[in-house]
DNA sequence: GCGACAG
DNA sequence: ATCTTGTCGC
């Protein structure tokens, strides 16, 4: 698959991603990821589920394979979608939402990671970035929990969230079968102090392969584990 | 031509 | 994403 291919693919699978809000009760919600690839090539892709509205991690996967595709902004689904899609085949569960790590339809093509992945699975997604690929918008207040909308071309295609005082905000988008204000309000209700949500930041974790750290019972403890 | 550019 | 020293705050 050449760059130029894939860019094809993308522009006929963006019609197909779902704008409206089709998330029913949540149950299991879930988080994916996957770690850039080592020397050989081999990256550790991992999906954590956890229960809501405990937010306590049920079922977590990982497994290691070799990346192919090269990562090219605007292209990620390409490189990440094979090992993420293979490690969520291990779960014996059926996440009700999934949260990814990039970009929904907040994407030159409409077509970011987490759209891609939502319609593969025909499931809810929702795409939860670090940092921005394209768009624009305002300055975001301090206060954790406001947003403002990203534009591009005159169209809304995601927005700006702060989830924690003090911290750069992430950028949500729809990935699959959600409306942006839900996406937007499950994030936030997935966020436990910390800036990325638990789904994505336990999947992070697990991903880099480090041990899984049980959830604090209370805030003491949660400082004194930090270490 | 130049700058931008998820992870 | 990775590299990388010091600094800040609990």
């Amino acid at each position: 698959m050449t760059p130029d291919q894939a860019k094809k693919v993308q522009r006929e699978l963006a019609v197909m991603v779902s704008r409206r809000n089709e998330l029913e009760t949540v149950r299991l919600v879930a988080g994916v990821d996957i770690s850039a690839p080592n020397a050989e090539g081999l990256a550790r892709a991992a999906v954590v589920v956890l229960s809501y509205p405990e937010l306590a991690p049920v079922e977590t996967k990982v497994i290691t394979e070799r990346v192919t595709f090269p990562y090219v902004p605007g292209l990620l689904s390409f490189r990440e979608s094979p090992l993420i899609l293979a490690v969520c085949e291990e779960l014996e569960g059926t996440p009700d939402l999934i949260l990814v790590d990039g970009q929904g339809i907040a994407h030159p093509r409409r077509l970011g990671l987490a759209s891609h992945l939502g319609l593969l699975w025909d499931k809810p997604t929702i795409g939860c970035a670090k940092s921005r690929l394209c768009g624009e918008h305002k300055i975001v207040p301090a206060e954790p929990g406001s947003y403002v909308e990203m534009t591009d071309n005159g169209e809304v295609i995601g927005a700006v969230l702060r989830t924690r005082a003090g911290a750069a905000p992430l950028y949500i988008s729809i990935g699959h079968k959600v409306d942006l204000e839900t996406a937007v309000s499950w994030v936030l209700r997935c966020c436990c102090g910390q800036r990325l949500p638990e789904p994505t930041r336990l999947a992070h974790t697990a991903a880099s392969g480090h041990p899984t750290a049980p959830k604090p019972a209370d805030k003491h403890l949660q400082m004194k584990l930090e270490l």
